[in-house]
DNA sequence: GGAATAACCTGGATGC
DNA sequence: TGCATCCAGGTTATTC
């Protein structure tokens, strides 16, 4: 979704904000007016990604020509790297990419008209059934480790809200050697460490579900009980897994799941095990097993993955 | 302090 | 056909 994006709001400026359902503004400070009044009239300078979080960095406000109502919820601007809109797009978001004046969305929140220097007159909609994902104006912090804060930016900061999300697995930054540490030092289960956004980022159910079955790794195993040797096989097959859903547009079971344009991804035909309680194990032909988890399901072979 | 659970929502699928 | 129930790709506050 991000790199989809990229290239149609990198450097657009944002002509009218329109807030539909202020239940998108959840992480946002202010109210709804504050909101668009301080996204009004900015430019866009990057969009980047950390793990399922995106932001999109505002170019500062030109010397003595203000924002309509230039109050914004995060910290003075002078003083800090910045603001950015962050957004998380829950378990139902969408952002589309739509053309100027498009009708509604079915389950708009939040609507950007946009003024592209190349591309014209846009609108990005923010749309989400169940409204666990949000919209809202942040303030830039810098990075601990002083590398650029993820995906599609080379500035070493992040919204403060994604501060405390540890990298994506498939950042340069990302220390193979403290996720080794810190799994192991853990006594939950492994799947559970793998959806702690805190230790690595961009894991979700899925893709937590197909990586431990490419690792021959029982969900509920303890992390602690993991050999070092194990927790990199781990990770290079979290790795695998988010590369190859990156590459074909991630995981669409529905109308739900799509890019900028609407467009379903293909990973769901390349999935092992998620969603294939009862079927055959594509590697050695036991059926798959689907277990409660957190009010979720875990899915795993039960001959390939052992509990020990 | 770490780990587990509940809560936040809507709508589609399923069963009665 | 209508209603009730379950389930869904996430995060975070609360409880244990």
């Amino acid at each position: 979704m991000r790199a989809g994006l990229a290239p149609a709001v990198v450097g657009a400026r944002i002509a009218q904000v329109t807030v539909v359902d202020e239940r998108a503004l959840t992480r946002h400070a202010g109210d709804a007016v504050s909101f668009e009044a301080a996204l009004t009239g900015r430019t866009i300078a990057e969009a980047a990604r950390r793990g399922k979080f995106l932001w999109m960095p505002l170019q500062r406000p030109v010397a003595g020509v203000q924002p309509d109502g230039a109050s914004d919820a995060g910290a003075s601007e002078s003083e800090s790297l910045g603001n950015a809109i962050v957004g998380h797009l829950g378990m139902s978001g969408q952002l589309l990419l739509r053309p100027a004046g498009a009708p509604p969305e079915r389950h708009e929140r939040v609507r950007l008209d946009i003024e592209h220097p190349v591309h014209g007159e846009l609108t990005v909609v923010f749309a989400d059934q169940r409204t666990f994902g949000s919209l809202a104006l942040d303030h830039l912090v810098p990075t601990p480790d002083g590398a650029p804060g993820g995906w599609g930016t080379d500035a070493a900061a992040t919204p403060s809200q994604v501060a405390h999300i540890a990298r994506d697995a498939l950042d340069p930054a990302f220390s193979d050697a403290r996720f080794s540490r810190t799994v192991r030092a853990k006594r939950s289960a492994i799947k559970r460490v793998l959806l702690d956004q805190t230790v690595v980022s961009g894991v979700g159910n899925i893709y937590a579900d197909e990586a431990l079955w490419a690792a021959r790794l029982h969900p509920e195993t303890p992390a602690a009980d993991l050999s070092a040797r194990a927790v990199t096989r781990l990770l290079a097959e979290v790795r695998t897994v988010l590369e190859k859903a990156l590459a074909e547009g991630g995981t669409s079971f529905d109308a739900q799941y799509v890019n900028v344009n609407g467009q379903a991804g293909y990973f769901s035909q390349s999935l092992h095990v998620y969603g294939r309680e009862g079927e055959q194990c594509h590697r050695c032909g036991a059926v798959i097993k689907r277990i409660p988890f957190g009010g979720r399901s875990s899915h795993f072979c039960p001959r390939c993955q052992r509990r020990h």
